[in-house]
DNA sequence: ACGAGGATGCTCT
DNA sequence: GAGCATCCTCGTG
């Protein structure tokens, strides 16, 4: 099966978002074990978008970006990982859009495994069936063991990247606001298999800040 | 079935 | 010093 080359991650976030769903991510170990599974939920950043990391990397009024800062590997080539520690504790990764010197990025939410499971419960102590091993941003990090060490790698080969899925494998997409944020929370940037038991549990923040106002 | 709270370290629209 | 693109555990029903 074909893996995605930099030329797909070359597109328009919300189209990459959108066509990674059903897509395979697969990671190869240093002791060349392979790790699998099927991408059931992403989520897109823009450079337009205040819930972007890069979003202080571009200075919009000369149009130019600063050197420094966390978000600017987000700029970079289409096709490399983005990977980050948030909350201190837990590993994310991304996966860089638009040519060079805009910015994007996917975030990988959540996969259904297909490959490596034994493997995967091996870092996931806390997992007690398959669908908890991958069903959340940091989950997915830790089941594939990616942590920083990948970051700004290329995702196009060898030990991470994501290809084809087998034909027949089209799954439904729907979307929702997306989950864990605080800005821009209307905006309705997260891809996800409905009813799929491998899609995480979270509820989309537009959701969360309604329910919040309601309670006051 | 929820909901609350803690962990833990990096970044700083 | 605050705020995280989160996860886990331990309460109460």
């Amino acid at each position: 099966m074909r893996i995605l080359t930099e030329k797909f991650y070359d597109r328009p976030t919300l189209e990459v978002a959108h066509d990674l769903i059903g897509k395979h991510l697969v990671r190869v170990l240093d002791d060349g074990a392979k790790l699998s599974g099927r991408i059931v939920e992403t989520e897109a950043y823009t450079q337009d978008d205040p819930a972007f990391h890069g979003w202080g990397i571009l200075d919009r009024e000369t149009g130019l970006l600063k050197p420094e800062g966390r978000g600017r590997d987000l700029f970079g080539k289409p096709g490399t990982a983005y990977v980050y520690l948030t909350y201190g504790v837990h590993w994310l990764m991304n996966v860089v859009t638009e040519r060079e010197g805009i910015g994007g990025g996917v975030l990988l939410r959540a996969v259904e495994p297909l490959e490596g499971i034994a493997s995967m419960y091996e870092r996931r102590a806390s997992a007690r069936k398959d669908i908890d091993l991958a069903n959340g941003p940091g989950k997915l990090a830790q089941a594939f063991a990616i942590a920083e060490a990948l970051h700004n790698i290329s995702i196009t080969k060898p030990p991470l990247y994501v290809r084809e899925a087998g034909a027949g494998e089209h799954p439904a997409v729907e979307t929702s606001c997306r989950i864990g944020i605080t800005r821009a929370v209307e905006f309705p940037w997260r891809f996800y298999v409905p009813d799929n038991p491998y899609v995480s549990r979270g509820v989309p923040s537009d959701i969360v800040q309604a329910r919040k106002r309601g309670r006051v």
